[in-house]
DNA sequence: CAACCATGAGGAT
DNA sequence: TCCTCCTGGTTGT
């Protein structure tokens, strides 16, 4: 369930707490055995995300290769650093409602085996597909849907057939220019292709959803009937909504509240979109129920009035 | 308990 | 278009 977003801030977070240190690498649930003592007792040398997709490269260079998928989500334990300056770090990120949040404080670096565990590194809850630990932090993986250990080349042939992703692309113009490229060859529903990891990547369901609505765009026009400059705002963004989403942790899309506004969104939910989740509820805009339709297996929420 | 659901994606048909 | 995998929270009987 997370998006790009939560995939960078996961790997912030490694990157502040386990590069640099000797990993003890194990599978508690057993299913990761083999790729685990692979890389036991290496250094974690450095960690890239790619859209959705997370890289974490050890001395000597087998790279571990991590896709959450819907379900998964890794919990920190033990010292959990701040990776974004004047916010509370959380301990845990991915799916939802698997979050045993650890809250810290800001600037907090503190020793805890998580809320009702005093003890470090704590015993693992649930099925733990792996977990990295160095002396004082536990990173502990649970669902994904990849989770498997890479050469260089094969983990780079990866990155290849993903689109563009803002935060790991440092040319956003070129980058710009390859998603109206990949938009409007193409005959399929713009819905869709915001969805294709390969066209653009790390926009998920929400994301998808949102930035529709924002730019007022019907989901179904083809990929070919989008007007160029309509792709480059859409793309711009992007670029906007993810960075806003790895610097607060969670998915605000609604550029009309103010701060009192966000921090109220940020404890519910269901202030946070426009149209996402909102079926049957009146348009934020127009008052319209709010549609639901299934596109290629996934629920697509939009205004009927407001995006034409 | 079971059934259903979720911010995903690859492969078979 | 369907099936499968992965985990766990919520809802219903």
């Amino acid at each position: 369930m997370p998006e790009g977003h939560t995939v960078h801030r996961i790997a912030r977070q490694l990157r502040r707490d386990f590069v640099g240190h000797r990993i003890a690498v194990t599978s508690p649930q057993g299913r990761f055995a083999a790729g685990a003592e692979r890389l036991d007792g290496r250094e974690l040398v450095g960690v890239e995300a790619v859209g959705k997709q997370l890289f974490a490269t050890f001395d000597g260079g087998d790279v571990l290769r991590v896709h959450l998928g819907l379900y998964g989500a890794w919990d920190f334990h033990g010292v959990v650093s701040p990776i974004v300056d004047g916010q509370v770090a959380v301990g845990s990120m991915g799916a939802p409602r698997l979050r045993r949040a650890v809250r810290m404080g800001e600037g907090e670096h503190e020793l805890r085996g998580g809320a009702d565990a005093p003890v470090f590194p704590p015993e693992p809850v649930g099925a733990v597909r792996v977990r990295l630990a160095t002396t004082q932090s536990v990173a502990d993986l649970r669902g994904p849907t990849a989770c498997e250990v890479l050469d260089p080349v094969a983990a780079q042939a990866v990155v290849d057939r993903l689109g563009p992703d803002p935060a790991s692309t440092d040319d956003l113009d070129a980058a710009q220019e390859v998603v109206v490229q990949r938009v409007t060859s193409r005959t399929v529903a713009v819905g869709q292709l915001l969805m294709d990891q390969s066209v653009v990547a790390g926009i998920g369901n929400i994301y998808r959803a949102e930035l529709l609505f924002r730019a007022r765009l019907d989901p179904h026009t083809p990929g070919r009937r989008v007007p160029p400059d309509v792709v480059r705002a859409l793309w711009r963004d992007w670029v906007v909504l993810l960075d806003d989403g790895i610097r607060v942790g969670a998915m605000i899309t609604r550029e009309d509240l103010d701060a009192e506004g966000r921090a109220q969104a940020l404890a519910d939910p269901r202030q946070r979109h426009w149209v996402y989740g909102r079926a049957g509820l009146p348009c934020r805009v127009c008052g319209t129920p709010v549609i639901v339709e299934e596109m290629a297996t996934r629920k697509l929420y939009h205004c009927p009035v407001c995006q034409r």
